[in-house]
DNA sequence: CTGAAAGCGCTTACAG
DNA sequence: CTGAAAGCGCTTACAG
């Protein structure tokens, strides 16, 4: 009937073998003082019969879970889901070479009493040793709350300049030098009528990449005209619908876009192409993730690349040493990455007349 | 220093209200036999404490995991990975609208020992309810033995026509239907030489999709020349390859091909185009799945849409269904579902010169 | 090197 | 409607 019939346990083993079910024990988690002898016959048995410790019961003994929570927040929309959901398999494998098993999650409105309880409770109902928090924003209330709980935590770009924020791991990828990259490059190639697609600054990508926008341009010497100066939740749709407003606000078009991702940038470019814009021809856009998706766009999209899963798996690799020996890792550990150029065909060369 | 203090527990709870353990369970997972006074002053108590009842002491006490184990088979190489990955979240989601838990796992090589006993010690370990397997081929061994041992499984893509297949639930989108549909489509067009890059038919898709292509040709009374008849893992390398070396051995090329999926699809079109072969003007080729790139290769490649999404979401209705009834769902339950023709711009219309 | 016993935190018949 | 007690299956000091 598909029901399944009980297990055997390690009091049936240890009968089997005779002994104590402590010596079965001790086998189990290969503790020393045992007899080579006794350790053969216990393994022997163990394998034998198929014999698996229950895992409740060891964890309710004291044992880890070796299970760490994924929390993809996502802020109601599903923009980032393809390249997030594109790092998931090798995040998986990387947490199972420590031996990790990966419980996911999609927290989409983290303000809600109804989510709260729902990650609260993953976390309390001790169901994972640890959580790795991506896309929350920053100083999220949720995660400062998991955070003042005690709770172990890794979280994927989070930090506001300057702030202390203890008690967690935080792994980023250096959003300020890819903005500032990628408006130097279009500055490099003549342009000075630059446009920006700026992201959520409430999210440590979003403000970090505004900074590095800005702190190029002044450093090149260029004016960010304010209607060039497009507002975007790095969302796909959010990159179309702003380019359609200024497109049709009848505004000079500026000779070239930065864009805070790539994902904004493909909004933006669908835009173009709708109102007969050529790119580059007619306007140049880098991005910036170099998001799976970019190099089929139309142009490939030139873009700095972060390398996500290398990103990931630092973290997963942090968090737990963190789970595994809290002393090992300090309170408040930070790592920056730094992201790639890659060059392709959505930019052209043009006159350098400011 | 990041460790957690203890958690509060029933008999706290039970102290603080003054009234026993028993009570608290029962309010805790709503039974009746409560008085309302009672239940009220519980309640309040546990959300005043933010008491969470700890799980793996539920777990050994009978209750479930609602956890259900992800169980993708990627055979060494990542070809399906962006596909797959792209369906997690959904998947996720809707697991979690049933309020189950998703626990992820790459399955890289299923005949390993190694490999076999970690999947078989998530199940016996009861880690999980159940498992949902994914890009298994027909009759795994590995698969087979869950089954015998009586787990609840719930399998996308396998099924040996005419076999009988117990104590699983099965749900496969109608590979047969698409790939007919894609021959015919290409008949259709007036394309008479046409050849196949065909899947692995150890996995039911392969067989079925072999099946399809080989009767639409039958029944539209073409035939398939050997030469023109390519073998392919579903991998986008493996499509490149024999697309590769079928372009160098100097045979005549046919006018279009159809593919086993788009990944395929997508290799041969890299070979295509390194051989200076424009599609559709020199050759026509249709794939299977609308992967998420297909409309943004060039050009846009034409295909039949596979509703992954839908799929996952059914298989995972009716394991929770299983779970928390076995009788309700037979223990041979098969569903299938049709595939959508997505017209796009990698084929032409020919003169049929047969 | 081995084992008896306490303890982890819940649920569930059962009795009242 | 409520509670005392057994039981789930392990691990871990502790004693020997």
């Amino acid at each position: 009937m598909g029901r399944r019939s009980k297990e055997i346990n390690s009091i049936a083993i240890a009968k089997l073998v005779g002994v104590s079910r402590s010596t079965v024990s001790k086998v189990i988690n290969n503790y020393p003082n045992i007899s080579e002898e006794t350790r053969a016959r216990v393994t022997k048995v163990v394998a034998d019969y198929g014999y698996f410790p229950n895992l409740s019961a060891r964890i309710l003994a004291g044992k880890r879970t070796e299970t760490l929570g994924f929390f993809h927040f996502a802020h109601g929309h599903f923009s980032e889901d393809f390249l997030v959901s594109s790092m998931i398999s090798g995040f998986v494998e990387h947490a199972a070479s420590f031996g990790y098993h990966i419980l996911s999650y999609i927290v989409r409105e983290p303000e809600t009493e109804k989510t709260k309880r729902m990650v609260r409770e993953v976390f309390h109902q001790q169901r994972i040793d640890g959580g790795i928090i991506l896309g929350a924003r920053n100083h999220e209330p949720l995660v400062e709350e998991l955070i003042s709980e005690g709770f172990a935590l890794g979280i994927f770009d989070q930090n506001l300049p300057g702030k202390e924020e203890p008690n967690r791991i935080v792994v980023n990828l250096d959003d300020e030098r890819a903005a500032s990259g990628a408006l130097r490059y279009l500055y490099d190639l003549g342009h000075r009528k630059i446009g920006i697609l700026n992201g959520d600054t409430r999210r440590s990508a979003g403000a970090a990449k505004q900074a590095g926008f800005l702190a190029a341009a002044e450093e090149k010497g260029i004016e960010i005209r304010p209607e060039w100066f497009l507002y975007t939740d790095f969302s796909e749709a959010s990159g179309y619908s702003s380019m359609c407003k200024f497109l049709s606000s009848g505004m000079p078009l500026p000779t070239a876009f930065a864009a805070a991702n790539d994902t904004v940038a493909f909004g933006a470019m669908k835009a173009f192409a709708e109102k007969g814009l050529q790119i580059p021809e007619d306007v140049s856009i880098v991005g910036i993730d170099d998001h799976p998706m970019a190099r089929y766009q139309r142009p490939a999209l030139t873009t700095y690349r972060y390398d996500f899963l290398a990103v990931m798996r630092r973290l997963i690799e942090l968090i737990v040493k963190r789970i595994e020996d809290p002393d090992s890792v300090d309170s408040s550990r930070r790592e920056v990455f730094s992201p790639v150029f890659i060059e392709r065909d959505s930019c052209k060369k043009v006159d350098a007349v400011s």
